[in-house]
DNA sequence: CTGAAAGCGCTAACAG
DNA sequence: CTGTTAGCGCTTTCAG
């Protein structure tokens, strides 16, 4: 509708270099270097370019020509409803996306490949990757490697030699580990994610930070497993963990399974935090939108994405970037009591 | 560290060829067009390329070359926040990453600038993209028109030439208040987004919905009007309606608002659904994970992305896309009961 | 099945 | 301030 005409000869610098009469590269400035050339002109290329048609510099060309394509990949192993569904995940991913376009650049999810020929790891044009929930040994991450594009790592072990944001989740598994522990508690069960993120940085580490301090005390924890998705599955291994064993506390890798276990205990009778306490993980939103309010560790995951986005933009400005493992804080709410006399 | 020595000069497709001692066509076709060429030389040519460290070929090349990026835009207005730490965004976000890595595509997240010249819609190499929760009038759609994307509207009205995804939120919407006046309720509240949505098509067609089925009853609703975030501002403006009116229930623009009114409510001495009646929007997760259970108006958020990922992807690859709109329905739960007799 | 020619649309670097 | 010279690395014809 807004056509001028029949000319849908593509519209290119050169036509509009050609329609005002100067060079291509007078036309390029007028652009993208503003200061390169009289005001007068500039104006008057740029109002030829718009009546024309010209939406300004084609950005596949631009990011041949710079050798840049002004977006950044983001690197995903599970199903992507993993990565969106989940709070955590999701204020992760706003905080990054929300400090690269402070810093001039997009975010282009890198998905896993679900068929034949497209891996988007290998196949996408980015300028750098973050990696995120991934299995080190992934070929998503290999690709990056051989790209050799500049990456940086959180929550994650790529090596010394990859910039990496992390939190410091071993602190905050003892916090919580301790906190029960001075409640009196010594049947202690954990709910951790499965044997597959084993070494997941996360996962892992919660873990030992439990078991470690619990160690401590001579207590061993009963261990149960589950994944994130499907959502019941927490509510099934929480139903299975009371039912099986007598413990009076649960340590769980998030607030998600937390509330899970609170569920599963209601299910059975049994009140938190009288007949049990729980301790959730990350201080999340459902830490405090259900009743009672969960005892947790906190970690500020927006500060992650934002330092996670800032590092790779130094990294793709030629700065150096440091890495950082964030602190974590325990947050004692209504979940946990002390331990039931019988 | 795993650099073949000190070849740091870039590894192209040139040297490849000139490596094996073929053209440079003939190593772009092992790897683009395997049928052209015989498995012998084309496996001759992998295993110098891997040997040399060459990585396939260069995303951002090809983009130009073939005049597609394999990649498209996500458009999104608001503060991402908005975007992603909403359950219902975040679950269509998901589904649309899912459907286009089915298609071969990657997603990049096209967000509001933020500062000076960086204006991704214009600047950021996408081959279309699917228009989400923006302004139609906002300067990304227009930056989008003016480079003639491929584009599908999702929840949006950009004109009856642009593909478009939406539910049908008229029928949802006077389904919910055709509940409530079944219930006998016939002091009725509203709690919708402010006036700066009145054009969003969600927010417009479900208020719209309210007042004709209400209004068919001589019912005029009291409205009140609130805000995504920050999450403190539901609550309040839930709590200022069941304060300064006397109403016995409530239509919400979506669950999370349902969430709030209920919460305020209670700290009013108010029981859902005894005291007051409640109706959500979307069924979305927490429509469901608290208590009490919400009616409310389902829509099928996993769908409407798998659609609109796939009629963008139809229109890259030059099929036809036809506009949908989807079915809502009304799923009664424990949130609303019988008008109270006083 | 393989190669040569001709760009895709733009930008660095430097010359005038 | 403006224009010239060279590509960025790949793919599309189309010949051989």
């Amino acid at each position: 509708m807004s056509d001028t005409g029949l000319d849908m000869a593509k519209v290119t610098l050169q036509s509009v270099a050609d329609e005002v009469g100067v060079s291509r590269m007078t036309v390029s400035n007028a652009f993208s270097r503003p200061d390169q050339l009289s005001k007068d002109l500039r104006e008057r290329i740029l109002a030829t370019a718009e009546r024309l048609g010209y939406s300004g510099p084609d950005p596949a060309a631009r990011a041949l020509a710079r050798g840049r394509t002004g977006s950044v990949g983001l690197l995903l192993n599970g199903p992507l409803s993993e990565a969106f569904e989940d709070d955590v995940s999701a204020e992760f991913v706003a905080a990054v996306a929300d400090e690269l376009t402070r810093r001039g650049l997009a975010l282009t999810v890198l998905t896993p490949p679900q068929d034949d020929g497209f891996l988007p790891a290998r196949d996408v044009a980015v300028d750098g990757a973050l990696v995120y929930t991934c299995d080190p040994a992934s070929a998503g991450v290999a690709w990056l490697g051989r790209r050799k594009l500049p990456v940086v790592a959180v929550d994650q072990d790529l090596g010394t030699d990859v910039t990496t944001i992390g939190v410091d989740d071993l602190s905050g598994a003892r916090a919580g580990a301790q906190h029960l522990l001075d409640l009196g508690h010594r049947r202690i069960g954990v709910l951790a994610l499965t044997e597959q993120f084993a070494l997941d940085p996360p996962n892992r580490d919660r873990l030992l930070g439990w078991r470690e301090t619990l160690a401590g005390a001579g207590v061993e924890p009963v261990v149960a497993r589950t994944t994130l998705l499907p959502r019941s599955a927490a509510l099934e291994a929480a139903t299975e963990l009371l039912e099986s064993s007598d413990v009076t506390a649960v340590l769980c890798f998030d607030d998600v399974f937390a509330r899970a276990v609170i569920a599963a205990a209601a299910a059975l009778g049994r009140s938190v935090p009288d007949d049990l306490s729980v301790v959730g993980y990350d201080d999340s939103r459902v830490a405090t939108a259900g009743v009672p309010a969960l005892t947790t560790v906190r970690q500020d995951v927006t500060t992650k994405g934002h330092l996670a986005a800032g590092a790779l933009a130094d990294l793709l400005g030629g700065r150096a970037a440091s890495s950082h493992t964030l602190p974590t804080e325990l947050v004692v709410r209504d979940s946990t009591g002390p331990v039931p006399t019988p």
